[in-house]
DNA sequence: TTCGATTACTACACGCCGTTCAGTAAACAG
DNA sequence: CTGTTTACTGAACGGCGTGTAGTAATCGAA
């Protein structure tokens, strides 16, 4: 425990930071908390400020707006989830390249069936009239994503070729500069038509996950997961990796 | 044109009656407008009553409550996508399964871009608080297209089966009676598995477009047509179907 | 044609929301 | 101890969905 002597302890961390800190967490928490209860829209300043024996306007002292607030919620969000995906990953030895795949898109389905607002508030309308800006630690955890879902398809790219073969030819300048620069790094050989596949996984892995999410599922098929794990396990052959 | 002399003209369809349904039809189309211009939150009984010269309240004598205009519109809205998909599946001759495929998954497709407000009423969350009912309409409009959907893989079948191995068994009773029923009653030659290769269809070509939709593949490529073409060709190939 | 009933609509009120702003009291730095 | 920065309150503004009482027009039938 540090010392408590000095009244300033230290410069960098004041008792007032340390409030704010505090009191900032707090704000995320609730709104979390309420959201998790009532969907993305349940989360109003009014109710947080309520919940916190405070006013709406204090939360101004925190952050400039709510759509503020909810960006920085969409950030821890989405890193929670990217996170989940890697452990989930991570914990498939690599020469098993399509057990990686696998266990990332059944940790992705069952984060989102765990937490389907959050699964609302990244990849549908979070809240009404909001639009997500440019920058931030939401792109960067998509970002993320997208790093982790090349990495999948870079590990099983040999034979993933076939995938390719058929669509159109593609060129680095068909894709963002960023993306494509992070990829020729970590993966020199690869090239440009492993983005196209990559992005195609991804919309595979999210397509069945998204209609069970927004309900569209449910009435049709008593088990979802049946079908998801049926669709992944194409998704791993058609990429010419064994499971 | 009918006859102008009785003033009460058909009983069926009174002066009021004809009134209240011009303006019940009004109502739809602003806020149809409203919706296009703003954003599904958009649609705001004050603002449609504005638009339309009316205090807000009149409009409780049209929809009992605004979730009930907006399960209207998701109705109509879906309609006119699965008419878009179906004439699109039609212009394709049958002999050509694989093609009738592609324009389904290329009119749906196009029909996002251009509503995407569209999609976003049908797909995702419409408003705030907003909860889909269990019947109405817009399931009627979902019915359709799920039957689309299954008559394109039943076409296609023979053939498709292998895309079925692999997966879990599968028993009619895993599925919607309803919807059972009525693929055993067009197609009864077609085995329980074909619906979970249906609903795995429905996924693919759902996947692309709402990430696309939701902004988040913009980003990252310039021509999401090409990815989008690209997989609907290796769906197709992958039910056995040549295009 | 006239009269009672139905209907469309307005006006107003209630409670919710995000946001702003002047004022206050506490915590801070020197 | 003093002057400043900070966190917070309370009230206000406009907008929202939703009810409710009242009004004026329309309708069905005597």
């Amino acid at each position: 425990m540090p010392c408590k002597l000095s009244t300033v302890s230290d410069p960098r961390t004041s008792r007032r930071d340390r409030l704010r800190a505090q009191t900032s967490a707090e704000i995320k928490t609730i709104a979390l908390q309420l959201m998790a209860d009532g969907g993305p829209d349940a989360i109003s300043l009014r109710a947080i400020a309520r919940e916190m024996g405070m006013t709406a306007g204090a939360i101004y002292s925190y952050f400039p707006t709510r759509d503020d607030l909810v960006t920085t919620l969409i950030g821890d969000v989405y890193t929670s989830a990217v996170d989940a995906a890697e452990a989930a990953r991570d914990a498939v030895p690599q020469h098993d390249p399509g057990g990686r795949i696998l266990a990332w898109a059944r940790a992705m389905r069952e984060w989102a069936l765990a937490s389907p607002e959050g699964f609302r508030l990244i990849y549908g309308d979070p809240v009404p009239g909001y639009r997500p800006p440019d920058e931030g630690p939401g792109k960067e955890a998509e970002a993320r994503a997208c790093a982790g879902l090349v990495g999948l398809v870079a590990a099983a790219w040999p034979a993933a070729r076939e995938c390719a073969s058929g669509g159109g030819a593609y060129t680095w300048a068909d894709f963002d500069p960023a993306l494509v620069a992070h990829v020729r790094e970590d993966f020199p050989d690869l090239p440009p038509a492993a983005i196209a596949v990559t992005l195609r996984v991804w919309g595979r892995m999210h397509g069945l996950v998204a209609l069970e999410i927004y309900g569209h599922l449910r009435a049709l098929v008593h088990d979802p997961a049946a079908v998801y794990d049926d669709e992944m396990r194409d998704l791993v052959t058609s990429l010419g990796l064994a499971h």
